[in-house]
DNA sequence: CAGCGCTACCACACCCC
DNA sequence: GGTGTGGTAGCG
């Protein structure tokens, strides 16, 4: 929401300096063009935003691609036509040579990877063995995760080494399998690489023989670099899952081989002797500028060419040359449409736990938390409403869940009157503890003191309307919550226009609609069963409540 | 006239010991 | 010293 909120802003922005320096003619004609005209389209733009809003409004199966123009600071220009009519004036090489494929955000894409080493700082490293072991993980991982089947013989190997690097781009040729977007793949690919991370957490070099084959009882406790993408929030959780993970990967591996896959061989040192991974994961980004086979870098001569161990051959084709079968190999968003098409994903545990909020508690084990509103906007009204008195408003700085006692325990921000002391504490908080099973609530606080003699105050009923809304709510959610797990784990059709050969309708482009409104629509839905009851809680940012609908919640 | 989307890093405030 | 936050240089 807020994203899409800075791109109509940058936009808004963007438009208003532009008809400040052309303002607009005082005749408005618009043109239309010939119909007998050939459909060619070949449009420049200086902005990302408005090449890809003219792709929306066209008809054709159009791309954004980013061109470099000049040497240095790698400013770009996009180029919105089809796949088509870029080979044509690309293929020959003469103009054209520093081109990039924009992997659209939320666009279902192939599996990809780059990868690169510093061939200097790395003198005993085997790259090719590197690629082939890489991707043996990966097929491996596939059919794991997703059972998919594929081999090296489905992977595309572009090859941009020199001297000094070590540089390869793999492009997954997945059959009627695709990912539902790169971002989605990053996920995938971290989540694959994390035995490897512990071995680059370590200071010291002996650590990479030393750990490997110890399996995965190792993992450090902080979190290293590379997870950062993970919320402090739900890194135990997070770290708890890596480790059932693992555990189910160490069943299904056999007891045979080793504990854990060694990926040992994905530690590389950049030129300054820091260990790091072979696998580039910065590229999963949006509207990630890829560059294209065939492409070099502004300044520099080495291009993306088919490597020397490539064992991906696209099918023969009568209209397509072979050349540009590889081109189109090539590109990570041209997804073949199929309908037996799957299309995969790989979320987070941050956006896992999101799920985990909002859907049927017994479908967790661990306890839950986070911050200003808990999955129970009601109860957060409530409490809301016992921490607003004589003129100060309190907030709600914290939640957590207890699944085995049903609690709920809100550490309150403002609001610091304890029962105990019959006054407000100073310095120290107070917590609001809501007892689910015995439907009632209580005090406590941080205060040393209080906590000392274990202070709790006494305990009083929920309001009726909350403990019967629980249960009218517990049954809404656990039927949302099967409808949303059946639907992220058979393969689904996107809607369509997300895919690469699918044109985005008009009619979509009007509604303003993408792929994103529709996940969060349906996401939304039990949300918006609970607001047909007109009790659903409000939640600003700061935690705060307008008044007037806390009044209009009690009074219900 | 004009790139984009991050992350790593730093400075700083705040809190609690 | 631990933790959160806000701004930014610089990387991919």
């Amino acid at each position: 929401m807020e994203r899409k909120w800075e791109a109509k802003l940058k936009q808004i922005e963007e438009r208003a300096s532009r008809y400040e320096r052309k303002p607009l003619s005082s005749v408005y004609r618009p043109r239309l063009s010939k119909p007998e005209e050939p459909p060619s389209i070949w449009k420049l733009f200086h902005r990302q935003t408005q090449a890809f809003n003219f792709v929306k409004s066209c008809k054709e199966d159009v791309h954004v691609f980013a061109l470099e123009y000049k040497v240095g600071d790698g400013q770009r220009i996009y180029l919105v036509t089809t796949y088509a009519q870029l080979w044509f004036y690309y293929k020959s090489r003469k103009n054209l040579l520093h081109c990039y494929e924009v992997i659209p955000e939320n666009a279902v894409c192939k599996l990809y990877f780059d990868l690169e080493f510093n061939k200097l700082a790395n003198p005993e490293a085997d790259g090719k063995k590197m690629v082939a072991l890489l991707i043996e993980h990966v097929c491996k991982a596939l059919q794991e995760l997703y059972r998919v089947n594929c081999s090296a013989e489905d992977v595309f190997n572009l090859d941009s080494s020199t001297d000094e690097k070590f540089s390869r781009h793999l492009i997954f040729q997945l059959h009627d399998v695709a990912f539902k977007d790169n971002v989605h793949v990053g996920n995938f690919v971290r989540k694959i690489l994390q035995p490897a991370f512990h071995l680059i957490a370590s200071e010291d070099d002996d650590s990479i023989s030393e750990s490997t084959g110890h399996g995965f009882s190792h993992f450090p406790e902080t979190p290293v670099k590379q997870r950062i993408s993970f919320s402090k929030m739900s890194s135990d959780r997070d770290r708890g899952e890596s480790q059932t993970q693992n555990s189910k990967e160490r069943g299904r591996l056999g007891s045979a081989e080793q504990s854990s896959p060694d990926l040992s061989f994905l530690v590389v040192k950049n030129n300054t002797g820091e260990k790091h991974l072979f696998v580039d994961l910065g590229v999963y980004t949006r509207n990630r500028n890829f560059r294209l086979y065939k492409s070099s870098k502004i300044g520099k001569q080495v291009a993306l060419e088919i490597a020397e161990d490539n064992r991906f051959f696209p099918k023969q084709s009568k209209t397509i040359s072979e050349e540009n079968q590889y081109f189109l190999s090539s590109l990570v968003s041209n997804v073949r449409f199929s309908d037996t098409l799957r299309i995969l994903t790989c979320d987070t545990s941050q956006n896992k736990q999101k799920r985990v909020e909002y859907s049927n508690s017994t479908n967790t084990k661990g306890n839950i938390e986070g911050f200003h509103c808990s999955p129970y906007p009601e109860i957060d009204q409530f409490v809301l409403s016992l921490v607003n008195k004589n003129g100060i408003k309190g907030g709600i700085r914290h939640w957590s869940y207890f699944f085995p006692e049903e609690l709920l325990v809100y550490d309150i921000c403002k609001y610091r009157w304890c029962e105990n002391i019959g006054r407000a504490h100073k310095s120290n908080n107070i917590m609001i503890l809501v007892d689910l099973k015995n439907e009632v609530w209580y005090q406590k606080c941080h205060d040393p003191v209080c906590k000392a003699e274990n202070f709790k105050s006494d305990c009083f009923p929920l309001p009726a309307e909350i403990s019967l809304l629980f249960l009218f709510k517990e049954e809404e959610e656990f039927t949302a919550a099967e409808t949303m797990n059946s639907d992220t784990k058979s393969p689904h059709k996107p809607p369509s226009g997300l895919l690469s050969e699918g044109a985005v309708s008009d009619a979509d482009w009007d509604n303003g609609l993408d792929e994103t409104d529709f996940v969060e629509a349906a996401e939304d839905a039990e949300l918006a069963a609970a607001a047909e009851h007109g009790l659903l809680g409000y939640c600003s940012g700061e935690g705060e409540i307008p008044d007037e609908l806390i009044v209009q919640v009690l009074q219900e």
